[in-house]
DNA sequence: TGTACATCAGTGAACGCGCGTTCACTGATGTAC
DNA sequence: TGTACATCAGTGAACGCGCGTTCACTGATGTAC
């Protein structure tokens, strides 16, 4: 068998994914530079020192933890971005699916949404790249849509940018909303507004004047 | 005299504000939630238990922080929301104006991109409170601009939210660019062309149907 | 103006506490033969 | 299959350190008369 395999190695899997739960749990209500070692290995269950048997530091934990919440958001983006219909059609698919994934997954949106400007230059970076990265999906996906016909590539990586952002915004006015309710419905459907004005503004990008002002 | 005047109340208000550019400059590299009470005043170069006479705690700090750093902001807001010109010019001058607040005021920027979803929740409720205030004052601004004549409310409150957000992603956007050079300019034309297309998407609102699609 | 008392920003010692990290260890699992 | 040795995830004691907070204090400034 191939060292990667075996009870030794699962159990070190096991509490590897413990930990890093354990630390998303314990994110919610604090940043991570503020998150201590002890206390993540308080609420596994196991001593301090064991810690380091996975992880060199809380900060290359949270690298650990960001690949691990954006890494589930790939199929996402090639989901919405692949899906046919009309622009209406899409907008609302595509809420709903960021909905769904807020739902699922809110401690990773809620960690991705606090670090993405938090205090750890090395989990910054990492979400930094990993977000280039779905710009990069989007943008490729958009140069195949006939909309994009005559756009600059310059324009399509900031429309990208724009999509990519959006979403993020999206799930972030979604985790402050509860699950349920007048709220939520309000939220989603400015989301909705928010992501069709975008699309009008795409559709009519090549027009020529920005029109109206002051 | 007034117990506002007075040798007694200068020293004081020197002090506090000796705390507040201390921790601000400490914010930095580090969240709010980490930010050591000793740490600020050893910066100052005061006792620890001085820092009583002028905060609750740090998250008190914290608040008067978000004070500070969006209180100076409003006069930049009605600035540009009173810019007259056509679309681009305008665009063009918000981009100036942010980019000159961000040199201006680099710490200041940071520190509401980094807590906006950090880990202290007075904070976050500090800074959602003061950006609704931005929102409503856009709000009303484009009320009064003819190009929103026939906007319903919810569509107004959701296009000054936009605009707010984008204020916020293009400082952000600066922030991590050098003061001059390439990159600088390269940041802020993608700013000044997602702020187009939200301006051209904004003049065909009310044309009926988005337009494109896959 | 002078005096006597009140206010209060800042001090410095002291406290108990949890932190990150080191180290030698244990004992179950893995491997070579 | 059995044996002998290697690996290594997790342990627990120990360390020095900085933390937030308390308390009684000092002495300059403020105020009443």
């Amino acid at each position: 068998m191939s060292h990667t395999s075996g009870i030794r190695h699962a159990r070190k899997q096991k509490t590897r994914q413990a930990l890093l739960d354990a630390a998303l749990e314990l994110l919610e209500g604090q940043s991570l530079s503020s998150l201590g070692l002890r206390e993540v290995t308080r609420a596994v269950g196991i001593a301090p020192t064991a810690f380091y048997r996975h992880f060199r530091s809380v900060e290359d934990l949270g690298v650990a933890l960001v690949e691990e919440a954006l890494g589930s958001l790939h199929p996402m983006i090639r989901t919405i971005v692949s899906t046919t219909g009309d622009g209406e059609e899409r907008v609302a698919r595509a809420v709903e699916l960021i909905a769904g994934h807020v739902d699922a997954h809110p401690a990773h949106v809620r960690f991705i949404a606090r670090e993405r400007h938090g205090g750890v230059r090395a989990v910054r970076e990492a979400i930094r790249d990993q977000l280039a990265l779905f710009t990069v999906e989007v943008a490729e996906a958009l140069a195949e849509d006939p909309v994009s016909a005559g756009w600059g590539e310059e324009d399509l990586v900031m429309l990208a940018q724009l999509y990519v952002d959006q979403m993020l915004v999206t799930a972030s006015a979604l985790l402050e909303a509860p699950v349920r309710g007048a709220e939520r419905e309000r939220v989603v459907r400015t989301a909705v507004r928010r992501m069709r004005l975008i699309g009008i503004g795409r559709a009519h990008w090549l027009d020529g004047g920005v029109g109206g002002g002051g």
